[in-house]
DNA sequence: CGCAAAGTTGAAACCATTCAACGCCCGTGG
DNA sequence: CCACGGGCGTTGAATGGTTTCAACTTTGCG
């Protein structure tokens, strides 16, 4: 039994339903059965409930975690105290794991946006199992690979494009369809999704209602695209 | 001799001096001798004039680039024909990287800035370096975690601080020493500064004017602080 | 010297943030 | 049952930062 340098609510073996899930997470995804096993045996879950601080920015960075349930906030603050989410992370997502080389202090904040069951990883553990296992080390490139185009996708669409542009973008890579009507229901608060896209809550809120002209209907966390082409269009 | 996709002006085998900046460069450092072999000798050198198009988004990615002397804009259109810049490589970082595992396609234009020397490696055989050599797996997972951070510090800046700030961040990054005056010499044009900061060029020039009174002083590339110290209060 | 590219400055327009007020939903407690 | 309150989201008005466009100046290079 470790003793977590961050104090959670539970911290306890594996169980068979979140082992599910990791197996499932891309990080793990495509592991043989000697990597995977002895992944499986590094990770210790761990649930939190809404709101609390996985770790703060500056912190010694022992662990990388991997996201099995609920939503996990990574940001920064400015000097007058300010936050601006960098990325949210849902499940399967893996984050810090970018520290396993090089500084040993964590970048940002992450905190809970929601009840949510982490997977921990040892850094130095996972460190030397990159170095004894390929597979594991082709795992964590293919990872941080995706990690980082998505993060300067996120730039690209931050200098390129307006709030209204940004949410039809969200909204449709969130469709499952490619044309006629769709209907969508955002996984966590909209206050959340602000933030993913860089933007003030009041400013989601008025690019949905300038969305409405395109035929977005906005109904709590329910979303109907009248005309998902149409969309394209913004 | 490989024909390259994208034609430059030469495609000449590794000299003793591009060789120098090569094995110097964060990628290539850390390698050791059997392993350093084998990627220098899947590198080709290739030079290209100022606003050479490397590659288009959209293009098969068959290389990735390790800049030698020069820069290099990474960069994404909007459907106006906008241009953003995404990343700005000089000696010795690495680009499109990114895609050693997953789509095989280049997700962003790139073009050099200026004259510019590039090392380029054919993708696949990376691949199977990387699968063979874990020296090689673990610089390129240094690597990417490395832009990952890098490229995370970006967006929290653009959503952070305001042009002067984001400049000021940049002298103080550049400066050498954390305190009294100092002097720094731009390692390129001001409209690639700007880009790099996310900013049109106008408003890299008022943040600059700006910043007057902060004690900066702008003549051409050379910019003179006359107390790093109060920069940073801004 | 002269031209073209790069950089600066001003004015106007635009976009997003901020602050404040309000409405809504929902859980709690009387 | 209803009243209350808090969290969340929406709306309005004012503010501020950045872009855009255009004109002008400066720089660098042949």
């Amino acid at each position: 039994m470790e003793k977590p340098t961050v104090t959670m609510n539970k911290s306890l073996r594996v169980n068979s339903r979140d082992k599910a899930v990791l197996v499932r997470a891309p990080f793990m995804a495509g592991l043989s059965g000697e990597a995977l096993v002895k992944m499986l045996n590094a990770a210790s879950i761990s649930s939190a409930p809404a709101r609390h601080i996985v770790f703060r920015e500056g912190m010694t960075a022992e662990h990388f975690y991997c996201v099995l349930s609920g939503y996990v906030r990574l940001y920064r603050l400015n000097r007058e105290g300010r936050e601006a989410d960098i990325r949210i992370c849902g499940p399967g997502d893996t984050f810090a794991e970018c520290l396993i080389y090089g500084d040993d202090i964590y970048r940002f904040n992450a905190q809970t946006a929601e009840n949510t069951t982490l997977a921990r990883f040892d850094i130095r553990t996972a460190r030397h199992l990159a170095e004894q296992e390929p597979d594991i080390a082709r795992a964590l490139i293919s990872c941080l690979s995706h990690h980082l185009l998505t993060t300067m996708d996120c730039v690209a669409n931050d200098r390129l494009h307006t709030a209204p542009q940004r949410v039809a973008e969200y909204l449709l890579k969130a469709c499952p369809v490619d044309g006629g009507p769709a209907s969508i229901r955002l996984p966590f608060q909209k206050s959340l999704l602000a933030g993913m896209l860089g933007l003030a809550p009041e400013a989601l809120s008025r690019a949905f209602s300038s969305l409405r002209r395109a035929g977005v209907t906005v109904r709590g966390r329910i979303i109907q695209i009248s005309d998902v082409k149409s969309l394209r269009d913004v």
